[in-house]
DNA sequence: GTCTATAACCAGATAGAC
DNA sequence: GTCTATCTGGTTATAGAC
């Protein structure tokens, strides 16, 4: 039997280069990971790099879009379910979290990359601006929708705000100690203390969190 | 009247290196700021600098140290001034945001160049760790004289990660919008609710801040 | 301590056979 | 689409005059 002709090396390999390039870069930062260290890391050589993706500021940008995307479907739809504001809250953080958690490199990529500024193409800061924008979009509609806020986009969008900077602030810890978890628990108290700040009303059982999640670092 | 010899001159050398070093690799990370680049910059040729300090790493080493003393300097003792929780608040909230403000190369080096972790020296790492050590260090103690919670480190351990989680997030929401700064309102609240939560006798002045300084971005 | 000059190397990127 | 081979330029780092 002859060996198939096999279409679809291309895609493969351009998967495989991808998954390569967001491992490295999601460890050395975009400056300090070069296409070799790329090429060896896939055993394809460089020049197939520069054929699927052009430049490195190539492979960069598909890297980005596809950590967007990737971090983008594993959060759920922003209509929270949830009877009541408790409830709707801690399934928003326990998104957040799992989202968080199983998607480091993402995450990652994301503050890291997103040191570039003056250095990146156009292109490359577009895609990572779309990035930040969209999960800041995708809070800020999350809370509007746990906390009822359709009326006051000025407070669901402070309130997305102080979440994602906590998570990027997270991001960080974890570089320095790898062990760091999002702190939901806390988080959990300063949102309902800013609600509450703000005048929205939160029923009784907000208060008390369905079940505890404590986590340090 | 000859020209004094200047004996001064190699620390004023120094001094402009370590400048033009913080400053490029504060904006464009460690690796993509080379020797070459500093040695435009300050005008002086790439071999004094490795006359100074040896190798890039060594460079940076020494930027990392200069850095932590420049941002510790600036921050006040950890005994806070203020007759109540709520004075003693606004106080630390207050340098928290000064310092913050005031020293946006000394906080960015911290969070960029930490991403180095396997690329960088053993000397390179530990410098980073205590510059990271020592802002905690700070946070845990100015918030145990907040809170008075000499008897209760677990409390101020968690209340220092979570101000200076908040922080770091907000250097990287500065470098996607450099007009972002630290929501201090939104972190008096937080901080009073999580202080709350784990049930610090607060008083009565305390939910009220002396003075509003709202922030956005 | 500062300078010029340069060694040794590795980066990003391309040409062209297959 | 993948390979080998290579070009050009920038990188870290050093040698040695001053």
């Amino acid at each position: 039997m002859r060996q198939a002709p096999d279409p679809d090396r291309g895609v493969r390999s351009r998967d495989a280069i991808l998954d390569t390039a967001t491992e490295l870069m999601s460890v050395h930062g975009y400056a300090a990971t070069s296409i070799s260290m790329v090429s060896a890391a896939c055993s394809l050589p460089a020049s197939s790099i520069y054929w699927h993706f052009g430049s490195k500021d190539g492979v960069y940008v598909a890297v980005l879009e596809r950590a967007r995307m990737s971090l983008l479907s594993a959060l759920p739809p922003v209509t929270v379910p949830g009877a009541d504001i408790g409830q709707r809250l801690d399934n928003f953080l326990q998104a957040v979290g799992d989202a968080f958690q199983r998607h480091p490199r993402d995450v990652k990529l994301l503050i890291a990359l997103g040191m570039l500024q003056r250095t990146a193409s156009a292109a490359a800061l577009a895609e990572l601006h779309r990035y930040r924008d969209a999960l800041l979009a995708w809070a800020r509609d999350s809370l509007t929708s746990v906390f009822r806020l359709h009326d006051r986009p000025e407070v669901s969008g402070q309130l997305a705000r102080f979440a994602l900077r906590a998570a990027s602030g997270t991001a960080v810890a974890r570089w320095f100690d790898p062990a760091s978890t999002l702190d939901t628990d806390a988080l959990r108290v300063a949102l309902l203390a800013l609600a509450a700040h703000h005048g929205v009303p939160l029923g009784a059982s907000a208060s008390e969190p369905a079940h505890g999640r404590q986590s340090s670092g």
